[in-house]
DNA sequence: TTTCTAACA
DNA sequence: TGTTAGGA
């Protein structure tokens, strides 16, 4: 499929896929018009690129890690960063969790003032 | 109309 | 990344 289409199915700019191949994550071939052309299956690797980038891992990091993600080799040095990645994770889905407890807690009270009619107890 | 490269606010 | 220019 062309670039246009690809943009279309996932949701990402036409100018983000250029930058996406730029940075070594997209490898489309060049028909003989030398437009780009994607195989059926990009669309997956496209979102599996922007739920990398947007859990904050580096174009370095996702172009090292694409080619391995189906296979098991890894050199130790890439094992260990995308350890480092997972440990950052686990801080920000923590920080996640507690932020959505305190949400909740705030929408208990709020809901509870509602119903009865009183006011929400200060903190 | 769509896509391409290159470059800049 | 968005946008713009100028060509295919």
């Amino acid at each position: 499929m062309r670039i246009g289409e690809l943009a279309a199915l996932t949701g990402v700019s036409v100018r983000a896929l250029r930058y996406y191949e730029e940075q070594g994550l997209l490898d489309p071939w060049r028909g003989p018009n030398g437009r780009r052309q994607y195989p059926q299956d990009a669309v997956d690797r496209v979102r599996l690129i922007r739920r990398l980038y947007a859990a904050g891992l580096s174009s370095r990091t996702i172009r090292e890690l694409l080619p391995r993600a189906a296979n098991g080799e890894a050199t130790p040095e890439l094992l260990e960063r995308l350890s480092a990645e997972r440990r950052r994770l686990d801080g920000q889905i923590g920080d996640l969790v507690h932020a959505r407890g305190e949400l909740d807690e705030v929408i208990t009270l709020a809901t509870e003032s509602r119903r009865t009619g009183r006011p929400c107890p200060r903190p």
